[in-house]
DNA sequence: ACCTATGTTGATAC
DNA sequence: GGTATCAACATAGG
């Protein structure tokens, strides 16, 4: 679920229902998701501040707090925000704040790839998908001979892509996600930018990447929403992809 | 029951 | 250095 759209919704949240609220406690119990953190750290660290700020790039995100630390978040593959819930079953809330106030914030993931840590390192990170500037796409995407699919979705070449967002804007400029890099023309490389932009900007304000007119075809037998023609299927960049041969090159 | 698939990242190997 | 593969986690579905 959690590509750039859904996080910056994620981040949305947390700016509206999560700041200015002093921290009473803080539940940072599952070594997995707060590693490499030991228990109890992030909560001594973070008890009687505040949040101040809610900051994201790609699908990173970090929360300032008032003469304190940063905490960084990371939704993974299936995290989510939620803020003034009951605690999830199964121990879902895998990180949570509780504030003094009563209400809480949680990190809720079925799957345990998201992440809570203090003083997050996000050097490695490229610019933000939906704010890398035309010049700085130009000779960040297009270079390599990395299927293109693959380019636009390494976080540190621009961050916030991920796969269904890939497909999605790949179909979207009508560009073959096996193309290399490389190879693009500046031409397409605007092209791509500005589809990219669009499809990004859509699937916030719609809710998400699912929002996205590609998936409902993208699966087996699937066919393109545009032309008709049967979608292609394979593994590109290692994950799986879909797209339409008749008119994506 | 068993197998496959799944939005992520990171470590590792070539 | 760039690229590819696998592992980490846990669930859902055929």
């Amino acid at each position: 679920m959690p590509e750039l759209p859904e996080v910056e919704r994620a981040r949305a949240a947390i700016e509206q229902g999560g700041l200015h609220r002093e921290i009473a406690s803080v539940d940072d119990g599952d070594t997995w998701v707060c590693r490499p953190h030991s228990p109890g750290e992030i909560d001594s660290a973070l008890c009687g501040h505040r949040l101040t700020a809610a900051h994201r790039r790609g699908k990173a995100m970090w929360v300032e707090t008032d003469e304190g630390p940063i905490l960084g978040l990371h939704l993974g593959m299936a995290g989510r925000i939620v803020t003034d819930e009951k605690p999830a079953p199964n121990n879902w809330d895998r990180f949570s704040i509780d504030f003094a106030d009563g209400g809480r914030l949680a990190l809720r993931d079925k799957r345990r790839l998201s992440r809570a840590v203090l003083e997050p390192d996000h050097s490695a990170l490229g610019p933000d998908a939906a704010e890398v500037g035309r010049d700085s796409f130009r000779t960040r995407v297009g270079r390599g001979v990395a299927p293109l699919k693959a380019r636009l979705m390494d976080q540190s070449v621009i961050a916030g892509v991920g796969n269904l967002l890939a497909d999605e804007t790949l179909w979207r400029a009508g560009l073959s996600p096996l193309r290399p890099a490389g190879e693009l023309s500046e031409a397409e490389l605007d092209h791509l930018r500005r589809e990219l932009r669009a499809a990004t900007r859509r699937a916030i304000s719609r809710g998400g990447v699912h929002t996205g007119d590609l998936i409902s075809a993208r699966h087996r037998g699937g066919d393109c929403p545009r032309c008709g023609a049967a979608l292609d299927r394979r593994t590109v960049g290692g994950r799986t992809t879909y797209w339409c041969t008749e008119e994506q090159a």
